[in-house]
DNA sequence: TATCTTCTCAACTAATCCAGTCGAGAAGAT
DNA sequence: ATCTTCTCGACTGGATTAGTTGAGAAGATA
């Protein structure tokens, strides 16, 4: 249940990416990699699969860079991690739906397929524009209200 | 976002060891290995695992085996996890509420303490005796009910 | 006490994944 | 031409995953 190095790097990129939109210009890898502390080469690699899964935009040449494809607010985590970490949630490789147990643990899917259902309940519902802009929904909020939400556990 | 075979193995284990509450008697890893298809020395290391976290109760020598240290309603799915894949969330072995960005991504470590939350909101609130006894609480016939959280995504 | 059963624990391994680095090249701008 | 910036594949060292193996400890039974 962890979140890898690529996956918060592609997704602070793509944050910092929405709080650029406005200038409508693209961003440089070398810009990107500075304000996240993120090492340049990796980052690339991890923006050419974005550009690849369609999220971002890119250019080369002297004022170059990396755009967001799709307005910023049309872009969700989900999208990004997906473009990078593939579904969402998998149990042994497996997308949750398609698993079949016996004995007693035959309910034990559902179980799974609650937990990527609750997963996609936030990441489908904050796009980085919110993350960038500082709005973040009530799908989050919701949730990071309570000072348990904070404690480690 | 994925979950082990080891995690797998440990929740579907404890379901087993739930349905056996009520016999009283210690199951043997033979058993629970055979009856739901998981190699039997993986799993003997994961109860290992199990009993140290005091979730499980052993007994060595003939009529020995592994039961439940406690009610099979007072294990949850999460607790079981924790015990054998650490905290349920973290971002490159960081747990989320210690996370600290900087530019436009500084919002972004309440993404992650919300999803952290999503995450308990199920698991913290299935029992292995719900999963055993197909009693499966609100917190997940919920989200399983409608037919898109079935759906591949 | 001897023996049988069952868990215990550390060590080992093969394969895969993770988190990068590197370098030659392609595409644009001037 | 030349400079800039992205592109893509190959490579690498270390960690993690998914196990296997084997000697041993602890109980039960006779």
């Amino acid at each position: 249940m962890r979140i890898t190095a690529k996956a918060d790097y592609a997704v602070r990129a793509a944050v910092e990416l929405a709080a650029a939109e406005k200038t409508g210009r693209p961003v440089k890898g070398e810009y990107l990699a500075g304000q996240q502390g993120i090492p340049q080469n990796f980052l690339e690699n991890i923006l050419t699969e974005l550009r690849r899964a369609g999220i971002v935009r890119t250019r080369r040449g002297a004022d170059g860079g990396y755009q967001l494809a799709r307005p910023a607010a049309e872009v969700t985590v989900a999208d990004v991690l997906r473009a990078v970490e593939g579904p969402l949630a998998a149990v042994q490789g497996v997308r949750p739906d398609q698993l079949a147990y016996g004995g007693a643990a035959e309910r034990l899917p559902e179980v799974w397929v609650a937990l990527r259902s609750s997963l996609r309940e936030v990441l489908e519902h904050v796009s980085v524009a919110d993350i960038a802009r500082n709005r973040l929904p009530a799908a989050v909020k919701d949730r990071t209200r309570s000072k348990d939400a904070w404690k480690a556990h």
